[in-house]
DNA sequence: CTGCCATTTTACCGGC
DNA sequence: GCCGGTAAAATGGCAG
């Protein structure tokens, strides 16, 4: 049967390509460090930018929660 | 040596207390499912329920941070 | 209508009882932190401590597992 | 003093410039869910291939580490 | 080197 | 009874 090895095929394909993505993921977050380090070299406080790049995202979250809930409450009363 | 005896009995309770707070945090766990299915009971989406709870506590990390930076620059500008 | 105001007063107080269960939970979080990290001052591995404390939770289940099946028999014989 | 206003746009731009690398970030893990997600429509287990794909990242460490030290005796050596 | 923070992984819960 | 998504635990990594 060559079943097994069709399937070995596909998972090592499937594999591959997360391995792929984690290697972008790194690439782009060695890119951020750099921006940290930068931001660093010019007298910014990396702590206080994490704060604040933490709290931006906390609030898209906050505007996406609540569409969904209002999406959610205007579905439950009919519209 | 009754150091390794002494070690074990050490180990033994840390482990012991941290299965007891487990054990507590279970008893609330179900306590929460109750009222979720309470609420339910009531005729309310629990779905929208979690939502709800969940922008509400992404409201108090808001605030959280915003001290955070607050604090600081106020650190950072020396008071 | 008052109806609705009724409702949104239970809602109110089931996401309340909900959000003093969740702060419960994170006290309770906060202290089994503490707990290891008072362990770990100590000297053990909190990694391994975890990995015995999940072991234990394992066993426990198994044996509730087995007296649940003892009991399913013990209910199906009769006694 | 314009030079607050210079900081701040600094500071504005390196934060743009982290926010937008999250958001790469945040598309490629969505691409990575897909593919385990599509894998797991093919009848391979999520938690296996982690598994796995862990195991080579280690391996790929161990071998980048061996070369770093061959290298290093390499320079030591003169060639 | 120690503690914090991001990320990853595991476990749970409601819905179909 | 699984499946998708959401919360919690745990591991790894980085700054101080």
């Amino acid at each position: 049967m060559t079943t097994y090895q069709i399937a070995a095929d596909q998972l090592q394909s499937f594999i591959e390509r997360v391995e792929r993505l984690n290697e972008e993921i790194s690439t782009i977050q060695a890119d951020r460090k750099e921006v940290f380090a930068e931001a660093k070299g010019h007298g910014f406080d990396v702590k206080a930018m994490r704060a604040i790049i933490r709290l931006r995202a906390l609030d898209d979250m906050d505007r996406q929660e609540q569409e969904l809930i209002l999406d959610t409450y205007r579905r439950a009363v009919g519209v």
